[in-house]
DNA sequence: GTTATTCGGACATTTAATATCCGAATAATG
DNA sequence: CATTATTCGGATATTAAATGTCCGAATAAC
């Protein structure tokens, strides 16, 4: 029961992006060593990304990635899903079909109390993710950071930022 | 983000076993057989449920698990903590101490924000599962099965079931 | 004491996560 | 419009973890 360590790339890299003005982007090798990650790690994860509609992807010459949608309408469910997957962690095999006692296949047709339980466990779990978005993470990272800190965030911005070009 | 296939078995073990009398318990490779799945592996599962006190084992002839405690006492929190560890399924890397921005250790007192979330989201997932005991789960399939096959488990405990000796 | 039996941990195998590489596509440039 | 520099995209190795298997240590019955 591990959650990649991608996520957690990808939660950064979507958080940085939110920052951004609009029409604005950044490019993977930049994302990736900003976090100090491996740049074609960082790549992959955010190609999931975008194969979800998190991100726009340019490529060419002043190529990036910017976020697709507002930072309000992008939760960190989203972000967790578009890596891990969308599929339950708890894996029901069916064994109550299995060895001498085995039900007939006609007799399971609603999941059992213990999967029912699980499956209770991970919606909790979701509605919890859910309900923060880039945007509360945004609002909190500037309340609680040291005014100096995000200067530096900001210069460090202004050398890397890219001016997309509209049409993806 | 997968949980093992080993809890599906340990909690479909431990539910068998707590619907035994008391004082008798079931050698590792009935439960193992019952369920269809491989007498070695299940028998790791019940390994780790031993150590984590869940279920107390005997060795030699006439050997086999029981239940530890009541079962009013064992939620499937319990179970799932036993063979997937306790440690939390969002791991920080702390990768905000990383690249040209990086923070101070020092500066890093707290966890952020992200962190938070998902600790949050995590806890929500425990509680949810805690809520749940073995109990519960027994008075259920008591409730949704067919008088029929309650017989023939009935049937298959009488001829599998083993009187273990009293001190462990 | 002997023996049959069972659990316990050490040992392979398979799968998934992690990390990397090179080709396809695009926009700037002349 | 052709060229070229640049960037994303998917296919490809490598490593860690989950899965599956085995044999010795311990125990109780005899
Ligand atoms: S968890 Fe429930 S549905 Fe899944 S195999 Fe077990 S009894 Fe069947
Ligand atoms: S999730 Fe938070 S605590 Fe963890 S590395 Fe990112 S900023 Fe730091």
């Amino acid at each position: 029961m591990q959650i990649s360590k991608g996520v957690e790339w990808a939660v950064h890299a979507a958080s940085m992006m939110a920052a951004l003005p609009e029409g604005r982007g950044l490019k993977a090798a930049a994302l990736a060593h900003y976090h100090g990650v491996p740049t074609a790690y960082m790549a992959k994860q955010l190609q999931a990304l975008s194969k979800a509609g998190i991100v726009q992807s340019s490529r060419g010459a002043h190529g990036g990635y910017r976020l697709a949608k507002p930072a309000t309408d992008i939760s960190l469910w989203d972000i967790t899903a578009a890596i891990e997957g969308h599929g339950p962690a708890f894996r029901c095999t069916e064994i109550r079909q299995n060895g001498p006692c085995g039900l007939k296949r006609k007799d399971c047709k609603r999941p059992c109390q213990i999967a029912a339980a699980f499956s209770s466990a991970e919606r909790a779990f979701r509605d919890s993710l859910k309900a923060v978005t880039l945007a509360h993470i945004g609002l909190q990272v500037v309340r609680d950071s040291e005014p100096e800190h995000l200067s530096d965030i900001m210069h460090w911005l202004e050398s890397e930022v890219m001016p997309l070009s509209d049409t993806p």
